[in-house]
DNA sequence: TGTACATCAGTGAACGCGCGTTCACTGATGTAC
DNA sequence: TGTACATCAGTGAACGCGCGTTCACTGATGTAC
């Protein structure tokens, strides 16, 4: 038998959603620095203090809110990849890719807590990082998912040693069945989704892209040529 | 005759210069919501209200500082460039984005107030959206001196329309000499390179990649590929 | 070269505001016997 | 099922702080005649 949790582990849970979506309300209307315990309050209609039943500091809260998004942006790109498995890996990159950018358009705010200017003094907590690479496994699954079933082929191997600057065991655990080969290839990839999502959210791009949309497919699919994922 | 300047004018130009310098070292020391205009006067041992001789606000002053990054990156890069005036496209083109790199990681905090999350509700005026392609245009010269001397060798034209998602008149004027087909893997190079640096600066490569610098290189050369510069 | 006036840098006090965090407290909810 | 005690959510006041900006002012520097 589950014990059914109590009236207040309820009212707690309830209140604990409430001040996390109104403090990424706030984020989303004045930034970062316009979060504030005493206006997470004031809007809730409880006394500053109160807050403090539930996060110890502010920068508790900032943390939670940290972990929270970048979960939320690694189930969105899960559950995209999830409702296209069996697909292609062209068409599963395309939909993963397409995830990420939609999911930062749709919380630009979050998307700058994540991958903007890092909070001074701020020290991300393992649990942070871990929650960080969900959205890259699923990138790095599609591509290890083709290799191991079309054979490894190896793209271009430059002949060059990765292991001179790349940490090959971390990568290895991420990418099984891909050659070493590759390991630069994909994480140039990863990089460069995320540099154009930001390019994009930051303002960069104004005056030189017309649609964005467009232009992130046809990279996306450039990527996918690097990448020499099946078709 | 040049008017000889007077040491009113003098002075001030030495106090703008003073102030610049403090406020930029707080940003560095405590990020751009840890620069206060009491506190540049604090050090500067005057009054704050002195400042609002200087600028009419803090928004003014840090739209001074923003200009003023975007200029001095922007004249790294160049100077970088003219150093190797003559030499081959890629070496050109490797030398610019290593400026633009190490200048990032001089002044990291200056790079954050250019290429991460915006500050909320600032906006940029013009002088500054000038500024700011001071050290791309760097980038699309080593382009398009390489396909003017080169004979223009057009990359993989993939046959898809650049015009549907790019604003052609625009990049052209950055690029001429360059075909239209190119405009593409241009944007996709300079993309890359500032989310390397980006990634690197943010805390996003803690993990995967041991040595920046060398990724760094082998990136610039892939880009080079890409972007098909002589050697 | 000397005087009269205008400009300008910097002062000091004040306005009005918001912030994070602590602490002793009340009253309701939960738990153990 | 009822009572006694412990836990917990929320209160209200306070501490100590910092901020941007305005305003009337003094005294030095610059300019015009």
């Amino acid at each position: 038998v589950p014990p059914s949790p109590t009236p207040r582990a309820v009212a707690r849970a309830a209140q604990i959603a409430t001040i996390k979506a109104v403090a990424q309300r706030l984020i989303a209307e004045r930034g970062v620095a316009g979060l504030s315990l005493r206006e997470v309050a004031r809007e809730m209609g409880l006394v500053s203090s109160a807050l403090y039943r539930y996060y110890a500091s502010r920068d508790e809260l900032l943390t939670a809110l940290i972990l929270d998004a970048y979960n939320d942006l690694g189930a969105a790109v899960e559950r995209a990849d999830a409702r296209h498995a069996g697909e292609s890996a062209r068409q599963r990159w395309r939909v993963a890719a397409r995830a990420i950018r939609t999911w930062a358009k749709r919380h630009p705010h979050q998307y700058g807590l994540l991958y903007g200017t890092p909070v001074p003094d701020y020290q991300a907590p393992p649990l942070t990082i871990e929650a960080a690479t969900r959205s890259t496994r699923v990138l790095c699954n599609i591509l290890s998912d083709d290799r191991r079933a079309g054979g490894a082929s190896v793209t271009t191997s430059s002949g060059r040693d990765v292991r001179r600057f790349l940490m090959v065991d971390g990568v290895a655990a991420m990418l099984p069945g891909v050659a070493e080969d590759d390991y630069l290839a994909a994480l140039m990839a990863w990089t460069h989704i995320f540099g154009f999502v930001s390019f994009e959210l930051f303002g960069h791009y104004v005056g030189s892209v017309r649609n964005a949309t467009l232009m992130f497919d046809e990279v996306t699919d450039r990527l996918a040529d690097l990448l020499d994922l099946s078709d």
